[in-house]
RNA sequence: GCCGGCGUAGCUCAGAGGUAGAGCGAGGCACUCGUAAUGCCUAGGUCGUGGGUUCAAGUCCCACCGCCGGCUCCA
């Protein structure tokens, strides 16, 4: 027997109970499927568990689950009913949808097929065919797929744990399933064939390549329409076109792929971006360094990279008969300073911060505007200290990550502490007290974290941060992780309060992480148009009427220039609406605008890129409303 | 790296075996104009690179490079 229990009230039912009978019985209308202990089961799936029981009710978000999960197995129909030879892979759901990779025997799907499979699923769900789960055991089920020709599936009920196997059958339609699954395909909401990729069967780049459809799938046409809206609004924010637009970078096939330079104006917004950051850091006692491009294999050899890294390094170069590589990472040249001379306790905590270019190889494939690339500027640290201070060292670290990413408008951070995972090394010891400051300085400062058991690399505990951009997603760029790994190869060491010789404790942390990467999420995050502070231009200086108010415009932009600000002036020789278009297309925080009526008030007439015309006012008022906006 | 798509003027894109196009941008001229486009004129191209098929190749075929969407990897 399994006991159920719905709104306080318990009730006994026997073990396998279809949960549409549950559902029944305890007068509950309505619903596509219930919850137990966090499954998900449909109205055919038998009980065999006790607990507290939720209804999912349609237009919930559990239903949508089962929703898009029937849509994947309607898509996988169409495809068989219109190309035949398919065989089906896996098809699950997605964050707002689901997809299912197949391979169609001399079929190559291209984008206006997928019209085509959309129309023959919407004629699925108007039948409103019958959807059947049934179970059988492993073995006939093998003989079933393989009677189907379905090798992928047999394949998957091989690798099952279980004796006993679901499958659902809709209109002759019949597929390994562990569901759930809607009771008709005629439940099926709104949905949408959205692109094709390619995707190795298991995720195996040996294995074979399957077709991957994509799909979206909502309750309502309008939650459809709104997610379809929200694509836009990411192509509209893409960093690519803005970086383009904008003049801000430039990826150069000639020069190489994955390799960023920066433009005029991107380069302000870069100094920008790092002269903040140095500003910062010296004022909590960073030191500064800078540190070579490329280090000799002994180096590496010593830090492990050569061992456990060397698919994503630049291969290496013979200079003189020695090896030297190209450095992917910091670290190990920062703990040759520290080990440049003897450390005493007293020097603890150490912290070495530098904006590092490292170069990593990443596969052609994965290359991606500014998000993923073959040469980047880490805003690196290492912080060496004792196990003593290991605490206070990583709340100051946490607070200061925060306060630097809510100054660049991040104000939404999540937060993620990994703990140790099954193969790791250092001593229990050290693990239980970089995981304590961990844990010690995210409750002290009252933050909310979730924990990833077991997500730590292998060398150390860390936390991870991410920020929310202004339409939701999420971003890693900090993080602040333990190694017990490089002390240990590198034999770090510090003289201690009682004369002996110790092991430091090793940190490594970013807050950009790439300061190429942090750059795109910045723009991305303002659609281009950045706060006064980074932006490359701040203001214009429109002329109304070049001939009369030129003088005027590059008066105010010489006084303006002066004391620090970026200001151009606009000198075409168009017309005011043309220079204000042009103005607001560049994103440009404010336009100055100077005609007769300015000239002889000694005045301007501001503009706001957002708020569009503030009025006439003073250049000590115009000072004010500048260095307002400027974080000191 | 793999699968698929794409690569034509500075940008966005049309042209799909038979004389390389448009809009925006750029340069010039006129207009003297007040908060998201004044008008006219002009220049701009080894159609990603290399090879092949053809009387003829942006157009068809092959290889390479790069970009886009995924997969994979992420010490």
């Amino acid at each position: 027997m399994v006991s159920l229990c719905f709104e306080g009230q318990w009730k006994e039912f026997e073990e396998g109970t279809k949960v549409g009978e549950i559902l029944q019985a305890f007068g509950i209308e309505d619903a596509l499927g219930v919850e137990i202990d966090n499954e998900l089961l449909d109205l055919q799936t038998g009980v065999f568990k006790s607990g507290e029981i939720k209804p999912i009710k349609r237009g919930s978000q559990g239903a949508l689950e089962i929703m898009r999960h029937s849509l994947s197995h309607i898509l996988a129909q169409a495809l068989k009913e219109l190309y035949g030879n398919v065989k089906l892979g896996i098809g699950p759901t997605t964050e707002d949808g689901f997809y299912y990779d197949v391979e169609i025997e001399n079929k190559q799907l291209s984008v206006d097929d997928l019209r085509v499979i959309e129309e023959k699923m919407k004629q699925i769900v108007q039948k409103d065919y019958k959807i059947e789960r049934s179970e059988l055991d492993k073995d006939s089920a093998i003989k079933l797929f393989q009677e189907l020709g379905e090798s992928y599936k047999v394949e998957l009920i091989e690798r099952l744990g279980e004796n006993i196997v679901s499958v659902y059958k809709q209109d002759g339609f019949i597929d390994l399933c562990k569901g759930p699954h809607l009771p008709s395909t005629g439940f099926a909401g709104a949905f949408k064939l959205t692109h094709l990729a390619g995707a190795y069967w298991l995720g195996d780049s040996k294995r074979p390549m399957l077709q991957r459809i994509y799909g979206i799938a909502f309750w309502s046409e309008e939650d459809l329409k709104s997610r379809l809206d929200f694509y836009e609004e990411v192509k509209r924010r893409d960093h690519r076109t803005i970086g383009k637009d904008m003049e801000l970078f430039l990826i150069d096939e000639d020069v190489g792929a994955g390799l960023v330079i920066w433009l005029p104006r991107g380069a302000i917004l870069r100094g920008i971006i790092e002269d903040f950051w140095k500003k910062e850091h010296r004022a909590r006692n960073y030191q500064l360094v800078y540190t070579p491009h490329v280090g000799n294999s002994r180096l590496w050899q010593i830090s492990g990279h050569i061992e456990h890294y060397s698919q994503s390094m630049f291969a290496s170069m013979q200079i003189e008969s020695e090896e030297y590589y190209v450095k992917p990472m910091n670290c190990p040249f920062h703990v040759a300073i520290y080990k440049s001379k003897v450390r005493s306790y007293k020097e603890l905590p150490l912290k070495l911060a530098e904006l590092g270019t490292v170069y990593r190889y990443e596969m052609s494939g994965t290359l991606h505007g500014l998000f993923r690339v073959r040469g980047f500027t880490q805003d690196d640290a290492h912080i060496i200290c004792t196990p003593e201070q290991a605490n206070d060292v990583i709340k100051e670290t946490l607070s200061f990550t925060i306060e630097m990413l809510n100054v660049f408008g991040f104000k939404d951070i999540e937060l993620f502490l990994s703990t140790r995972p099954e193969d790791s090394i250092g001593s229990d010891e050290h693990w239980e007290v970089a995981q304590n400051a961990l844990k010690g300085a995210l409750e002290s400062l009252g933050l909310d974290y979730k924990i990833d058991e077991g997500g730590g690399a292998f060398y150390g505990p860390k936390i991870d941060l991410k920020i929310k951009d202004a339409i939701g997603r999420l971003w890693q760029c900090s993080t602040i992780q333990f190694d017990f790994n490089l002390p240990e190869r590198f034999d770090m060491e510090y003289i201690s309060h009682e004369n002996v010789r110790k092991r430091p404790l090793m940190i490594h942390r970013a807050i950009f992480g790439s300061i190429e990467r942090f750059t795109g999420i910045l723009l991305e995050h303002y659609a281009g148009a950045l706060p006064l502070w980074l932006s490359p231009i701040q203001a214009r200086v429109l002329p109304v009427i070049n001939k009369r108010d030129l003088d005027y415009a590059k008066y105010i932009q010489e006084i303006l220039s002066k004391e620090g600000f970026r200001v151009d002036i606009d000198e075409r020789p168009e017309r005011l609406p043309a220079k204000v278009r042009q103005a607001q297309i560049e994103k440009i925080p404010y336009m100055i605008i100077v005609g007769e009526k300015e000239a002889q008030s000694n005045k301007v007439s501001l503009r706001s890129r957002s708020e569009g015309e503030i009025g006439i006012i003073s250049i000590e008022e115009l000072r004010e409303i500048f260095n307002r906006q400027i974080p000191k």
